[in-house]
DNA sequence: CATTTTGCTGACAACGTTGTCCAGATGGCG
DNA sequence: CGCCATCTGGACAACGTTGTCAGCAAAATG
């Protein structure tokens, strides 16, 4: 460490003599780390403050000269714009909030890169939380990024009352919705057709010959959960199938739960379920498991499309959705708020697409 | 909209008239959306500035009468606090930055939810980017950062120099690399055993009779892509075994690119790979699918463990490394040092784990 | 009852930056 | 040569918050 840069000097700042006096107030220590500021370069470089500001920020007025000597006084005390001060003064901090459920999730990957490069090109940061999905956590969440003054939030939401986000986006917070609608307020959300993309699953499987057909999905707090449920429904109501209570299970995505659904609704001593369809990837991928571990093939559609699905025997056909367009789409719509696009909420929903890869088309094993 | 919350009230904010006139300073319009101020809230309630801020912060000497006065005056302006003041005057932000590859590769999911988990458990938000491996877009980014004077940074090295950061480390930016070393400074690094890791899963197909093995990783300015190589060598050397030049691809890990190395060496009119040790987690995802489309069978040990990787078939073997412990560690170490531990920069290796699932078992098809 | 102690409260100055405006300097033109 | 237009540079006041300190009232003490 002894070989490192030394730190910048202190040159021009104003220093309160140590001997403790408690006449005059004295300055908190190391703000910063004792961070040179652009009064420090103006006086290194023997300029005003404001010369050092119209150079760092590539204002016209500056004669070469002069800009070289600010410059150098620059890189030789290793200044650095604070941008905090700057969003202080400027009110804007060129940045932006993403909120979802889990960062480790590989669903919100593409859509937490595809935000990103939104951002990017918009000259923003972003910065970025878990819900974990709990309701508590995201308001907390959402409320820490407004206290940063976010130009924008994307929020994935995780709650059913988003009315605590009134007086933020009153105030000018643009606030976009993703994946489901906010809960009792009217905003802009990006979401695919979770309802028809089920339906479509389900007819997929009825139409290859299964009658009894289970689905296992999230916690019924969450939107997208319900409207995959209704898609079910419906799609089991159009071929006049009846749902017994026992093929249908919604909770937690954890694996101990989604097996002991899977398993209560394929070993019913009753009628059991000759096919499943899954409410989202990480159901799916619990499901898979499960089914790898039977003799007897189980027809299985997931919503949400997976890395390797292709690859798995059978492949696993899955209604996919986009989600790279669903962050685009939604960090597109955020910026264009934020660049004074005003109108009524949009409610945007992206299509689902059935990719059939095999394992919708097992027939049934007690068909006819 | 028309039913959403009214804009907070302007009430008790100066308002120079409209007339345009030059003589006094125009106050930027609209700033943070004219949200209220401490200030404001301070008139409302009554009070002195100071005691707003006593009451939000929850500091001791407040009247419980005062404190509800205050309080009602925040409900009833919608006020929450500015935390871009607060920081300017508190000289720390409780943000750290998190520069990784790829916000949308699987193997970071986990290592960000754990560095996102560690932040928050220190109260800290984490603002995040992705450096695509340019060098350059890393040190724009991590540069950003420290502008926002993030407290610290959490950086996946995409560049071979990070000189660029000494005047920032210097200033007291904590900064940890995470998965490969920092390039020509010394600095606190968090990262995996990739040479012996890979030399084990090496070792393991030569183990299983193979002679002829191929390897194919990342671009060689990677580290780990350097470091699994030579573990890849040492094990072929310590076994005896040559290397023809056709066996090792390093380069991009598009499916193109890995797909068409992986062609070469398997289909060499002569002495053909028998077996292939691939560098990370997206080149084994591609070179699974060759296999996949091929008759014979080769055997694959893979660097990086992914998700269904037992499920197919044969399973992937691979040689496994913890993500979210690396994020973890690598966050642990971030904030001891914030808060104060010295030291010179501490380098952790974690150990990697070969778990064989069966395409590490093939046999060589002209073994003997 | 006088005096000290204690507890609340508010005035004020920073934090580091940018917008406004004015003061010089410089050059062109009459 | 003198005046005006133009350009460059700098002084100063915000932005919204928190730390320091002083003032003042009420409570505790002698």
């Amino acid at each position: 460490m002894a070989d490192t840069a030394p730190p910048p000097s202190a040159a021009g700042r104003s220093q309160s003599s140590d001997a403790g006096k408690h006449f005059r107030p004295v300055p908190p220590q190391r703000r910063y780390g004792n961070r040179p500021t652009m009064k420090d370069v103006a006086a290194r470089a023997g300029v005003g403050l404001k010369t050092v500001s119209r150079v760092v920020n590539a204002e016209p007025g500056v004669t070469p000269d002069t800009e070289r000597r600010v410059k150098e006084a620059i890189d030789a005390l290793g200044f650095r714009r604070n941008d905090s001060a700057r969003v202080l003064r400027k009110g804007r901090t060129a940045s932006i909030g993403l909120v979802l459920e889990d960062l480790a999730d590989p669903f919100y990957g593409p859509l937490n890169r595809a935000v990103e490069e939104v951002a990017r090109a918009h000259g923003a940061l972003l910065i970025n939380g878990s819900s974990a999905e709990d309701p508590d956590r995201e308001q907390e969440l959402v409320l820490a990024l407004c206290a940063r003054r976010v130009d924008g939030l994307i929020v994935i939401p995780a709650g059913d009352d988003h009315r605590y986000l009134e007086p933020e986006m009153a105030a000018g917070v643009a606030t976009v919705f993703v994946d489901r609608p906010a809960g009792r307020i009217d905003a802009d959300v990006v979401r695919s057709d979770s309802f028809g993309g089920a339906r479509a699953g389900v007819a997929h499987l009825i139409a290859h010959g299964h009658r009894r057909i289970g689905f296992i999905g999230d916690q019924p707090r969450i939107h997208t959960a319900t409207e995959r449920l209704r898609g079910y429904h419906v799609a089991m109501a159009d071929a006049g199938l009846a749902v017994a209570p026992e093929w249908v299970a919604l909770g937690s995505t954890r694996p101990e739960r989604v097996r002991a659904a899977a398993r209560t609704m394929l070993d019913a001593p009753h009628e059991p379920v000759t096919a499943v369809f899954t409410g989202n990837n990480r159901v799916t991928v619990t499901v898979v498991r499960v089914l790898a571990e039977r003799e007897r093939p189980v027809a299985l559609v997931g919503f949400d499309d997976f890395e390797l699905a292709d690859l798995l025997v059978p492949g696993v056909t899955v209604v996919a959705q986009d989600a790279a367009t669903l962050g685009r789409t939604a960090a597109d719509l955020l910026f264009s708020r934020l660049d004074g696009a005003g109108g009524a909420p949009s409610h945007v929903v992206l299509e689902t697409r059935l990719v059939a890869r095999g394992s919708g088309e097992i027939p049934p094993w007690d068909a006819g």
